[in-house]
DNA sequence: CTGTTAGCGCCTTCAC
DNA sequence: GTGAAGGCGCTAACAG
């Protein structure tokens, strides 16, 4: 690796190092052809590199964002990536990716990486536990998105799908569908602000259709205790009719428990979910989803920060953009028998 | 934005940015207490952080990798990110993710993109066609390990699976079972590798038990062709019994195929996948899968790229490591009746 | 059209 | 114990 600089090619070409800098960014206006084909040449032959991270100490700008996601294992976390770093490259930005694991210390190690690697801004599915850190990053103008959940009077854009609707599509389904005793399992771990305005828009829609609100068929529960918390559920009396599992990860642990239950849905419990998953359609029965529109989380949360970036006055103030779920009826919340 | 630098730390505590430089890498071996306090408190005051860009210009090193993955939207690829990421983070080294599309042309550029910052090596998810440029990696010397797939003759060390290996368990578990007629669905656009190899898995054991091998079992699609091309071999006189995808793709249309038909799993076609998927087990009925150590693979790779970076010298040439596949018995294939 | 001259922010001898 | 000086590879005026 002998790490062929600029100056070599200059000295090589014959020609100076700011010609060749000319070169490599395309700025022959008035340069001659000859010179232009003689580093073209020496260039190739040399097999030259240029090192972006010099370019990038001169220019303070490196073309390139992070994002820092929740946890990269959940679907919605890939999505939103791939989302963003199409849009990104489009712009001729790069897009580092890091994992916080919900972990608040690793989020706050990466961001600051991040920013010690000059990254131009970040993209956060946040903790929500950093709040002195996001404070400072508003301070210091440092461009940030939050997607997935936001952080109360902190000014930073947030783009997130209007959960309190998500929430009250299904339960105003399942009314409409003759089931009136619903319970709901979140997930405590993820989702802060999701789960919050989740469990208000469930509530909501039932109050607003003159159903009471049974608090013993509202969960949180870590992942590994969805199974019990719905089995307990299960054991009131009266039972729910219908369960809406706040997320993939539970829906997952709420079918394995109806599996080994042999628990039949939707004649004995009715079953719907937030977040699409792979499955829905060929399950049986077929499960029905409130869909969030990813696509256009991750675009949305993209061009805004791209936007913030290159416009850095224009830099919107604590707004909040809502995306519309997607109701994707299936069998799994059939009409009621009666 | 101001950009405090270690120039204005050191003027505001009064010493040369060499004695700051000492500090903020911990080398005060001959540095007064007081001085050090100092240089503290003005940091802290200033809100100083190093700029590593300019750091890692000047000591030829980022650590940092790059990971670039076929396509981030398989579990395969999040899972192995996932491990490369927490090994590398152990070791002090970040990640940069970039997602490939499948696409040779977006492979190069990121390629490019990776080296031109100066990233102290990559593990890539290879599309294969870009052996011109793996070879010029090769020739300089660049720190580079394959995962999933390898290139013939190249000297790259690469981590896989033992792809004979995994179709022959899931065939040699078939025939156990009672199945003859097996048929085989592989995806063409994916893994190229793995999915040669799969193929003489399959052939292999159907080979060594004595079995003929049926071309019109054999399918290559893409992933939108997977429902029409298990029609056909359904089709055939006499169809075949069961079913090996080729992968999590294959599989998940392979099942929306058999609920559309109303099939009936495994009296009328026994099902068996390569990749483990989140509802194999509630699935009705449960699936047998033969799923991948990604951990290990991931594991491996990140510690393999990591020693030849730190470890110049040492590097390993053209060595394959490969990966035990692990059968997870299920129902989907379960012992015919006869 | 091309070369000269300064840095970008940090690290690293080598004197003092 | 600390400071001065040079340089990493590249860009950007400003001359010529």
């Amino acid at each position: 690796m002998k790490a062929v600089t600029m100056a070599d090619v200059a000295r090589h070409a014959n020609v100076s190092k700011s010609t060749v800098s000319q070169y490599v960014n395309n700025r022959f206006d008035y340069m001659s052809e000859e010179t232009k084909k003689r580093i073209e040449q020496t260039i190739i032959e040399l097999d030259y590199r240029p090192n972006i991270l010099a370019r990038s100490l001169k220019q303070k700008s490196t073309t390139t964002i992070g994002v820092i996601v929740a946890n990269i294992l959940h679907t919605f976390s890939t999505q939103i990536i791939r989302t963003i770093e199409d849009e990104c490259n489009e712009a001729g930005f790069h897009v580092m990716v890091c994992n916080a694991d919900d972990d608040p210390e690793k989020e706050k190690k990466y961001i600051e990486m991040l920013r010690a690697k000059q990254v131009d801004g970040i993209i956060i599915l946040p903790t929500g536990n950093n709040i002195a850190l996001y404070e400072e990053m508003v301070k210091s103008k440092y461009p940030v998105v939050f997607v997935d959940r936001t952080v109360p009077n902190m000014k930073i854009p947030s783009v997130m799908l209007d959960n309190e609707r998500a929430a009250g599509l299904a339960v105003e389904h399942l009314l409409q569908n003759g089931y009136e005793r619903i319970g709901i399992i979140t997930n405590v771990v993820k989702n802060v602000t999701p789960r919050v305005e989740r469990i208000n828009g469930y509530k909501n829609a039932l109050v607003n259709n003159d159903v009471s609100v049974n608090e013993d068929y509202i969960k949180n529960l870590e992942v590994t205790q969805v199974a019990q918390g719905l089995q307990e559920m299960l054991l009131l009396q009266p039972p729910p009719q219908a369960i809406l599992a706040g997320n993939d990860l539970v829906l997952i642990e709420v079918l394995k428990h109806i599996k080994r239950k042999e628990i039949q849905i939707p004649s004995e419990l009715a079953v719907i979910g937030i977040d699409e998953v792979s499955f829905s359609e060929f399950y049986e029965p077929p499960l029905t989803i409130v869909e969030q529109p990813t696509i256009e989380i991750g675009k949305k949360a993209a061009e805004l920060l791209l936007k913030i970036i290159t416009d850095k006055e224009s830099v919107p103030e604590e707004e909040i953009y809502r995306f519309e779920p997607v109701l994707n009826i299936r069998e799994s919340s059939k009409r009621i028998q009666s």
